[in-house]
This record gives structure tokens, sequence and C-alpha cells, in this order.
RNA sequence: GCGGGCGUGGCGGAACGGCAGACGCGCUGGACUUAGGAUCCAGUGGGGCAACUCGUGGAGGUUCAAAUCCUCUCGCCCGCACCA
């Protein structure tokens, strides 16, 4: 029975114990230091792919061994289960609703979790769909409004006409819609919007706190977020009582002003056009400008094109009359949708005022050279001395920026302001399945929050899965119409859904406390628990997911509801899994199935694999021989241990280098040297790759021990050997280890032993190698007493006859002696 | 264009500035076998019979010593991209 390795009863037996003993359910509060250890939830898309076996072996590693370190540690899973995938089934497939698709695929996804014996606590497993879990999406989203931080508004969003709905900034990329690739068109809408502009100075500054985060994912976060400071500016407008705002970074360039753009939305284009011949001219092409696609709007290698308005303003430092151009190089969303031009010292405006004919004038001198308008081919944007800038000249620009922007504030004329990139998060959705957006329309009474007591806004179930761009639930009588909670009398429902990222915005929150009906989380539970001490997940997540997150934590601790202002302290964003150098994917048909391989080799080679294969942070190319290895693996692990059986138990612990000497001095430094490693390189480094070769290494080290004759061998050192072995290896091979820990008379289970120490003690070695240089070149190595000092290890290498000769009549210049490691002999 | 990352054997990957290539895959040879695609042992960067020598994308530099630090350069990957 114990001859082969028989993964499959092994693994099932194992998990049925565990489910049966409830092994992983984690007490909220313990004597044991807390440690939160999370990975990223998952959508329910239908099964497990490579990528979540990465993410959810690394996670495991992580919680066991924290366990076995003596931490009580929270390790939960749940689902990410609102969202697109699920519509578009039921639009497709008609029959399948879907709640029950999104059901069926937790199921089956839950089961091959459980079969990878992972360590979660299932006790605590939430899934989004759930009225029990969306009551507390619309509570926050109440909470988030009753501070002010929901508002609804009417502006050009992105559209994506095949998911028929519209996205935030976040989930359009290059122009496109991030989920299916569409091209994103722009459309004037009335949607709710979270604040999350009112953070961009806390969210950017808290970065500095991260110090657990990849400086990529925090240095993508920065640019996402994109401040910059500079001047808002006003510019009178000629003959008229109005004038125009911009926004600058560089006021030094004021005085270059040669002309003024507009971004073709800008709302006073139609007052300065009012009237004037060009107005027709204008207005069609202010239409043909907004009709364009996000990506055609914002490429770099579009063509910029622009009219003349007619108008002029006047620019308030020197009183230039400077014309009012519309171009579609201007967004209206950036600043205030209008800037000043100054084609000098600006590749935009160089560029167009090329095309239009329009002045260049210098006013950035750099040294040494004369810039001539006319003989320029590009624009001067670096750093100089102000020139043509009035009581300015001579200034260095990078000065001139503060003084010109003193100045302006001194004559009421505009002021500094810092501007971000980052726009509000658009929340609405024109789908279904998703949590509905807990308002209600009054004809008497406007928008009225629906009361908390009302909660949770249940989904209808009995719905029309039609993508017609306006939310399905638009279609719902009953759902529609409702009574007002202020006055009572008729009123409609909001018929929009909100986001997802909604959704995932808190759930590590939820988890602290999965079942409370009364609120979404208990304070001391979340105080206790909070922040997460590890994340783990997709990089692709690094601004959407993770910023939105960041930014809901810090509402929420501003309202007190919980004790940090930061949800994760440390990230580890894990890399893709490849095969062939590609990612998985049905369309290049090089997926392989997690579930093929756990039936074939088991969950303990798929996870070792895995996290033997390469870094965590790095992607990995997956290898079918690769897998054999790892399976041979815990094969060569199982034939050395399982015959021990009883028989280690008999071994006592020696514990005593001093007296032991030759080769069980060497196995018991062997384990100790394995024990440090693998307890350094999965605490502090997430080296699990290195990690495993150490193991294997002990492994190695036992099969020769074990050819010793018996009465040579220390038992205690091998039950120590082996014990360490198994010890070591279980955050990585649960089952395997459990049962072998089991074999070898052991009481309890593995996972809830300590964690090795390795005793500095036993690493010291007698006598070391060290190697002898000549001039940097390896040329001899001898043996030398392991505690050495420099200057005898010096001398004991200049007496060898071998290194005498390598020297022979050359003049020794220097020698350096590295303790533990070399001695360098430099010769002339 | 801007920002970030990565270039090491046939492959995945190791190397606090100190023996380049740990560990694994693959390959070669051997043992055990009726057989082996199981297992065990040995070998395995290139060149050379050898002493040696050349080797971490390329070119320089710092250093007694560089895969590692600095400068330039080439290639690949990722993110952002008219943000005034």
């Amino acid at each position: 029975m114990q001859e082969r390795y028989e993964f499959k009863e092994i693994e099932a037996k194992w998990q049925r114990i565990w489910a049966e003993q409830d092994s992983y359910t984690v007490p909220d509060f313990s004597d044991r230091p807390k440690y939160y250890c999370l990975e990223m939830f998952p959508y329910p898309s239908g099964k497990l792919h490579m990528g979540h076996v990465r993410n959810y072996s690394i996670g495991d590693v992580v919680a066991r061994f924290k366990t076995m370190q003596g931490y009580n540690v929270l390790h939960p899973m749940g689902w990410d289960a609102f969202g697109l995938p699920a519509e578009n089934a039921a639009i497709k497939h008609g029959a399948i609703h879907p709640a029950h698709w999104t059901v069926e695929n937790i199921d089956t996804m839950r089961a091959q979790l459980k079969q990878l014996g992972l360590s979660y606590d299932w006790n605590r497993e939430v899934a989004t769909c759930h009225p029990g879990y969306y009551k507390w999406t619309q509570w926050l989203f109440l909470q988030l409004y009753q501070h002010g931080l929901a508002y609804k508004k009417k502006s050009a969003v992105n559209w994506c006409p095949s998911c028929a709905t519209v996205l935030a900034n976040e989930q359009v990329k290059e122009g496109s819609c991030e989920r299916c690739d569409s091209v994103v068109e722009k459309r004037e809408l009335e949607q709710w919007f979270l604040k999350i502009t009112n953070y961009a100075d806390r969210l950017l500054a808290d970065l500095e706190k991260l110090s657990g985060w990849p400086d990529k994912v925090k240095i993508m976060q920065k640019n996402w977020i994109g401040r910059s400071e500079g001047a808002e500016v006003n510019f009178p407008i000629e003959g008229m009582d109005e004038s125009v705002a911009i926004y600058t970074t560089r006021p030094d360039t004021i005085y270059g002003v040669t002309y003024m753009v507009l971004a073709p939305e800008h709302p006073l284009v139609e007052k300065l056009i009012e009237g004037k011949p060009q107005a027709g001219q204008i207005r069609e092409f202010v239409k043909q400008v907004r009709n364009l696609s996000e990506l055609a709007r914002t490429s770099t290698e579009a063509e910029k094109i622009g009219l003349f308005t007619g108008a002029y303003c006047i620019n308030p430092v020197n009183g230039d009359k400077v014309p009012i151009m519309v171009a579609n190089y201007v967004l209206l969303e950036y600043g205030t949708g209008a800037v000043m031009a100054v084609p000098a010292h600006d590749q935009r405006d160089f560029e167009f005022a090329r095309k239009y004919n329009l002045p260049i004038r210098v006013v950035i001198q750099p040294e040494g050279v004369t810039l001539d308008p006319g003989a320029m081919i590009e624009a001067f944007e670096d750093e100089g001395l102000m020139v043509n800038s009035g009581q300015f000249n001579g200034t260095p620009s990078r000065q001139g920026i503060s003084a010109v922007i003193k100045y302006l504030q001194e004559q009421g004329l505009g002021e500094g302001r810092v501007n971000y990139r980052l726009r509000d998060w658009l929340i609405s959705r024109q789908r279904y399945w998703g949590a509905p957006i807990p308002i209600i329309y009054c004809d008497q009474c406007g928008a009225v929050p629906v009361p908390d007591a009302e909660l949770p806004v249940m989904l209808p179930m009995d719905v029309a899965f039609k993508p017609t761009g306006r939310s399905p639930l638009a279609e719902h009588e009953d759902f529609v119409h409702t009574t007002c909670p202020s006055c009572g009398g008729p009123a409609c429902r909001e018929t929009d859904t909100m986001d997802t990222f909604m959704c995932s915005s808190f759930y590590y929150y939820r988890y602290t406390s999965p079942r409370d009906e009364t609120s979404a989380w208990d304070g001391d539970k979340v105080r206790q628990w909070l922040p997460v001490d590890q994340y783990i997940g997709g990089v692709e997540h690094a601004i959407l997911h993770l910023l939105y997150s960041r930014f809901i934590t810090k509402v929420l601790f501003d309202m007190q509801l919980v004790g940090n202002d930061e949800p994760f302290t440390n990230l580890l964003t894990q890399g893709m899994v490849l095969k062939d150098g590609a990612k998985m994917s049905k369309s290049k048909g090089n997926v392989v199935s997690p579930e093929d391989i756990v039936a074939k080799y088991g969950a303990d080679t798929a996870r070792l694999f895995i996290l033997f294969a390469s870094p965590p942070e790095r992607d990995l190319e997956w290898s079918d021989q690769g897998v054999e290895g790892s399976y041979r693996f815990l094969n060569r692990v199982w034939r050395l241990v399982a015959p021990l059986g009883d028989l280690l138990a008999a071994g006592e612990y020696t514990g005593r280098t001093g007296s032991l000497v030759g080769i069980n001095k060497d196995m018991r430094r062997i384990t100790h040297l394995a024990i440090k490693k693998v307890t350094e390189d999965v605490g502090n480094r997430f080296n699990f790759n290195t990690a495993v070769s150490a193991i294997m290494e002990l492994v190695n080290t036992i099969y020769q021990y074990r050819e010793v004759p018996e009465f040579d061998r220390d038992a205690g050192v091998m039950r120590e050997a082996v014990e360490s072995l198994l010890l070591l290896l279980a955050p990585f091979a649960p089952h395997i280890t459990e049962e072998l820990w089991a074999l070898t008379g052991h009481k309890g289970s593995i996972h809830a032993q300590p964690w090795p120490q390795y005793s500095p003690e036993a690493l010291v070695e007698d006598e070391i190698t060290i190697v002898v240089q000549l001039n940097g070149k390896v040329r001899d190595r001898i043996l030398v007493p392991a505690g050495i000092s420099a200057d005898a290890m010096r001398e004991m290498v200049l007496k060898q006859e071998k290194v005498q000769a390598l020297i022979g009549d050359k003049k020794v210049v220097k020698v350096i002696p590295v303790p533990g490691k070399l001695v360098n002999i430099v010769v002339k």
C-alpha cells in the first residue's frame, strides 16, 4: 500500500480530512499575531486556468508558511461574480440565466480550488452577486453619496457599442474597450460618478508609504494620476465681457503666446462664433470632431486641424491681441479645455503654427545660441533665459515659472494651480448583471437615496437580456415603478447598475464579517485584520482595481469605518503563464488545462512545478517535461521517506553537533542549511524556485546519506533530516507531506507544526575550501580552518608551493584576503 | 515619443561586487533488467591531447576583483501616449 506514490488517493483523502476537521477555519481573535494573506478573487468565468493556479499556489505557500511560523493567518477566497460574460452568455444561449450560469461556474471552480488543496477558510467565502453581499455594495454607494462623493453628471463618456454600456476611463485601452477590444465611442450621457479626483493628491502622496509594492505599479499609478503644477490664467475676450481661462505648466512662456486654442466642445465656442461668417463652418467641424472615436481623437499621429473663430483675446501680461482658434488637439476634459499657444516652446503648438502660418515668437533663449523663429525646425522646450518678456527679461525660465505666477496673482490675472490627469470614476453601467444603484427619482423630491433599511435593492430575476443600450432593468415595470421614500409619491428607480470594480473595492473588508447582516463589517474585526499583509495577483489591475481599492479605503478611513488608510501593505504581482512563448489562449490553441494536469500528476506536482519553474514576478514558460520532473521529484521523496515508516521515530535527535563527525556532521549541516535557505527564500524574498531547489538538494543529500552503512549513520541525524525535509516541503506540496508525516508515526497535521529553526552552530564547518586567485583569476583551491583570520589566510596561501610556483619571479604587488572566500594575489 | 523591465549553456533558471551556470529539464555513457519511456550511478558552456584559454547581447569605464556598479549602444517585452 505504501509502495507507490498514489497521489489520487492521498490527495482525496487529506482534502476530505481537512474539510471534516475544519483544519483551515481561522478564529478572528487569537494570541498569535495576525497575518492577512489575500489573493485577488477570480471572476467565475467557467473553469480555472493556469494563471489562477499560479496565483493561488503562491498565496497558499505564503499562508501555510506563515501559519507554521506561528501567525493567525486569514486566507479567504470568494467570487467577483457580477459582470458581462454571464449576461452575454444569457443573450447568446437564451436559456440560461446569468445567476445560474454564475452559480454553476462558482461550483465548478470551487471544486477545482479544493482539488488544489488550498488552505482557504471557506466559511468566509463571499460572492459579490449574492444579495447578502451587494446589499453592502449599495450601502457603500450611499455612504459615498451622503458624503458628496457620488454625483450624477451629463458629459461625454466612453461608450462601448459591443458591450452596450459606458466605461470608466481606466477601462479604455488605446481607445478600445479593454474587455472586448471594440473601438470606444463618445456619447453625451447623464451618468453616476465617484469623486476619486478629490483624493488625487493623497492617492499620489501615499504611494510613498507603499514600500512593499513593486515600483512598476507605483509608477503606473503615479502616471495615471498625472499631477502637474502650473498656472491658470484669464485672457479677456476682445469686445465681450468674458474671459477665457487657460491652464499652462509653462507660465514663463506667456509672453510668447501668439494664439489661443479652445477644445471643440468648449462652452465658449458657440458664443464666440455667433453671428460670425465662419460660424457654420466651425459648427460642422465641432460636429465632426465629436463623432470621432476616442482613438482617432487622441492619437498622436492624427493631424492637427483647427479653425479661426473670428474672435480675439488679449494677453493680460503684454496687451497683445491674439486670435482664438478651435482645434482637435485640445481636450475639453483636461485643465480648462483651453490652452495658450506658444509655438516657439511647445512642439504641438509649433506644428500647428507652421501649418496655419501663425506667428512664432521666441521668449526663452538657450545659452550660447540665438533662436531664429524662421529657421526653427522644432519647438525649444528646454530651459533657458526669458527674453521678449518685459520685466522678466534675463530670468532663468525655471525661476520664471514661479515669478510669473506671483506676478499674475498680484495683478489678479491668474493663479498657481495643480492639475491632475485623473478624472472621476464613472460607475454607471447600462447592463443587468450588477448591483443596482440604490437611487429613486421622484418628480417632487428629485434623486432620493434608498433608505438603508430597504437595502438591498434586489435585482429581479425575470428580465429580458437584450442589449439595447438601456439597462434591461428599465424594461422591467415592477422594478422601475416604486414610491418615493421621502414623500411617498410615485417614483422611478435608477435602472443602471454599478461597475463591478465597485464590488471588488471592498471585498477584503467583507471577508472579516462575511455573514454580518447588520453591518458591512465589524469594526473590531476590521481593525484586527487589516491592512492586508500580502496581496497577490496579476499586474493587469495595476491601475484599475488597485487604484479604486486605495480610493475606497481612504474614503472609509475618513469616515472612520476602517482604521487603515491603505488597503494592501505588500503587493506581489505575478507574471503570466506562457506556452511556447505566448500567453495561453484558445485562439492560439496552446492552453494547458489545470484539470488535466491535476488528473495526470496530482495537485502537489502542479503546484510544485509552477513554483519551481520561475520566480513569481516573472513570466513562466509552461513545460510538460518540467512537470514530469516535479512529479519525479515527489516520487523520489516518496521512495525515500515512505519505507522509513515507524523506524524514523526510533531515531533520537542528538542535537549535539560537537559529538558528530564526518558524514553525520555533514548531513546535519546540509539539513540546517536547507532550513535557512528555504526560510529566507520563502519568508523574505518570495523566491519559491530557489527554495524548492534547496529542498531538492536536501533530498539528494539524504539519498547519499542513506547509502552510508547503518553502523556509521546517526539515527537522530537521519530523523532530523527527513522531518525537516517534510516540514520544508509542506507549504509547497501539502498532501504528500501530510501523508508521509502520518506514515512516519507523527500525530497531528504537519501543517499545524511549527516551522523548523536552523541552528547556526550546525552550519559551522571545520574546514573550508578557499580560492587562490592570481590577478583575479582562479589558480588554486586550498583547504583552511573555518575560522581563520585574514592575515593567517594570507600567510598560509603564500606558503603554498604551488602558489610560489605560480608567482615565479613576478613581483607581488598586493594580497587581498577575503575571509571565508578567497585570496587574490596581485602580481606584476 | 515618455516611463519601466529584461538580455546568462540546447531549454527553464541560479549566483550579499569575490569560484559564472546552483536546482531542474534535455542529452551522453554505464548499472539493474526479457524489456524500459521505471529506477540508480557518472558526465554534460565553447575551444584544446594537454597545460591552458574564451565565455553572462555589444563597446567603453570604475575596481585587486564586474553577470552584478557607471556611460554609451543594440535587441525584445510591458505600460502610457496631443494631458498644455
